[in-house]
DNA sequence: GCAGAGGTGTCCAATTCTGAACAGACGCGG
DNA sequence: CCGCGTCTGTTCAGAATTGGACACCTCTGC
């Protein structure tokens, strides 16, 4: 493992602890599937960190048409867009499992970090949210929707899953519809990608669980094109 | 106004103050156009401020398909990404005319802006950095590429053009082939679309220079759909 | 003044994609 | 164990998009 990677998991900690010193304990929320944590136009100046769940941040367009950004996990902070000082929201968050939450408010968490002397994690951690929506920007107008859903369906299943042997195993995380919002097409056409992914064996489905085939979903990524 | 947009421009300001203190005055360098200032897997951990002219961000595929992720002009920051921790760059910073810009390391500007308790406007700036990117996402997954054309040249004109009555006026800073890289479709079709805008009346072109009526196209991105 | 290099305007066949519809499967709560 | 809502699977006609081609234009440098 390079070490950069293990010097960003111990800074991303770091911003862990300086969040518990900046949350007060009754911050501590329990949120119901489906519930928005904040929502587009909401006034809202808080970061957040995940106990335990998963949260989306997704945009709605006027013509009700929904975009995913991005799905957080347990220990993942989120709502660092406060930072840009407006006192709106642009996006929305949502719990999509009963998920736990502790919140800061802006001010009591910048106070901490440079308490913690701990401001260079915190600009690492924001550029590297810039640099994941640079490449999903990238990804959008450098590749076709096929390929787009099997790195995502990657992404999701590195984050999101357990592994199992060469596979990592999706426990009906996200629907179709969701992987649309993400992948930027149409649902029925997930659903013909899927089943083509399980004719070239780059995923099984058992259920509602999904397993992706780790090496040979990257091979496709990676080729054609 | 409102008062935080006046906010975040003085605070903008003082970015570049610290900028120029963490700045040695041996780094001013004029770019030829086209010339690369950094790219994609150069090792290059430092920031820049363009004192004239544009320099455009890129990142290209394995295919040879390029994005155009960001334009910048006279005044702005670039190179952020750095602040991530990786040594090596991901995107390619490309003069689009005659440029000349100043460069400060990550180190040096990191430590200015720690002297300036400017941390808080740093971080404003790499927020806005990420919702920027974040909107395109956005726009890219729930826009038609037609109204995404209208957006784009909106934008650029506005960050590039000079207002002239009801029009805002660009001197062929940009090419088709350009445009499409931002929009995510193909050259011709960027030049029907501009076709269209003319009938439109959302533009209008004498030699190369392209003038955007910017109520109309408002209109025109808000409307249908 | 000519050649060549971009850039723009245009066309078209092949392909991809959308949007809407409908049926069946599954799971949850009453 | 039944009904309902959500999710998946499937189909399809119509619309949008691609990618390749070619002509023309305007600069620039030789």
């Amino acid at each position: 493992m390079p070490t950069n990677v293990v010097a960003a998991r111990l800074l991303h900690s770091s911003l862990r602890e300086v969040f518990d010193r900046a949350s007060l304990p009754d911050t501590r929320v329990r949120v119901e599937p489906q519930a928005a944590i904040f929502a587009t136009g909401e006034e809202d100046e808080s970061v957040y960190l995940i106990e335990s769940g998963q949260v989306k941040l997704s945009m709605a367009s006027a013509a009700g048409k929904d975009c995913l950004l991005a799905i957080y996990t347990s220990g993942e902070l989120f709502g660092e867009s406060c930072f840009h000082g407006a006192p709106k929201r642009i996006e929305t968050a949502t719990a999509m499992q009963p998920t736990v939450i502790r919140r800061a408010s802006r001010t009591d968490f910048l106070a901490e970090v440079e308490k913690a002397r701990a401001t260079e994690a915190l600009l690492r951690h924001l550029a590297g949210r810039m640099i994941e929506r640079q490449v999903a920007v990238f990804d959008l107008v450098t590749m076709p929707s096929e390929q787009r859903l099997a790195k995502v369906l990657l992404g999701v299943a590195e984050k999101l899953g357990t592994v199992e042997g060469v596979y990592l195993r999706l426990d009906q995380k996200i629907s179709h519809e969701e992987l649309s919002q993400i992948v930027g097409t149409t649902r029925p056409r997930i659903t013909a990608f899927m089943q083509r992914f399980r004719k070239l064996g780059l995923i099984e489905t058992e259920g509602r669980a999904v397993s992706v085939h780790r090496a040979r979903t990257k091979e496709f990524i990676g080729s054609e094109r």
